[in-house]
DNA sequence: CTAAGTGCAAAATGTTTGCATACTT
DNA sequence: AAGTATGCAAACATTTTGCACTTAG
């Protein structure tokens, strides 16, 4: 947990404001600021970017086993509470799209009631074809 | 595809058939054959593994952005034949559980009829509580 | 004989760490 | 002043690659 007020933790967080919603990883957040001049050390955008995980601030998501993890700030209240988001990870294109879906809490409820499982749908990521992808496939 | 049959590829996918449903990584299949004297280099393992996760013999997951990926090998009939075999990554011990359920299916037909979605249940990973931690954190 | 596969060692990638320095409170 | 955060560079772990050599067909 965070105990000190700091200047980068202050304009990572400023900036992660901006773009709710959005798939990032650590090298981005580091490029981002490094062409606006804007002097933070990829040892502290990787710290901070933990921290706030385990906060709860922003959400992470392992996509592949060599490449980067991807990370997604959700703002306080809007689109994604949680509950009705989930992910799609396209392992064709690899776009990484979101799903706003009342009924997947179902899913939810059934895991736990029938399988014990509590499923943490801010980390679960669905693999599959998008519309797009699928299509080209069947064609 | 492979086109030659090696050795190499020959004792991996003996070894493989051994181990239905497991989990393991490339380097604990290194590992193996090194212990036992049979010489296979690393990156043939890395290369074979690969390849039957093209042919779509072995499964591969990603569970973290360091660590190494894991693979399992369902036999060619048995337990998993995918349409009921899904995994559920426990985030507190780690443990990666199997889970049957006819009803899971439902959920790609949702995804894909509601939110053309082609879910992809082999790749696909549930991250959440395992029974025995979600018990441990109630307390 | 030719195409494909192997294995080593080196590169590449993404992430973490040690440590001296600087900043917060 | 004490404790925490920073930033660099080095360390790490996993996976990939270049290349000379071997093997399968």
């Amino acid at each position: 947990m965070s105990k000190y007020n700091t200047r980068q933790r202050g304009i990572l967080l400023e900036y992660l404001e901006t773009i709710p919603g959005e798939h990032f990883t650590a090298g981005d957040i580091c490029d981002y600021f490094k062409s606006r001049n804007i002097p933070i050390g990829q040892s502290t955008v990787y710290r901070r970017l933990e921290e706030l995980v385990d906060e709860g601030i922003i959400n992470k998501y392992y996509l592949s086993s060599t490449g980067p993890a991807c990370f997604e700030y959700m703002g306080q209240d809007d689109h994604c509470e949680g509950e009705t988001c989930f992910h799609c990870k396209c392992e064709k294109c690899g776009k990484l799209i979101h799903l706003h879906c009342d009924d997947l809490i179902e899913i939810r409820h059934h895991l736990l009631s029938r399988h014990r499982f509590s499923l943490d749908p801010v980390r679960t990521v669905f693999y599959g074809l998008c519309e797009d992808c699928a299509d080209e496939t069947e064609r």
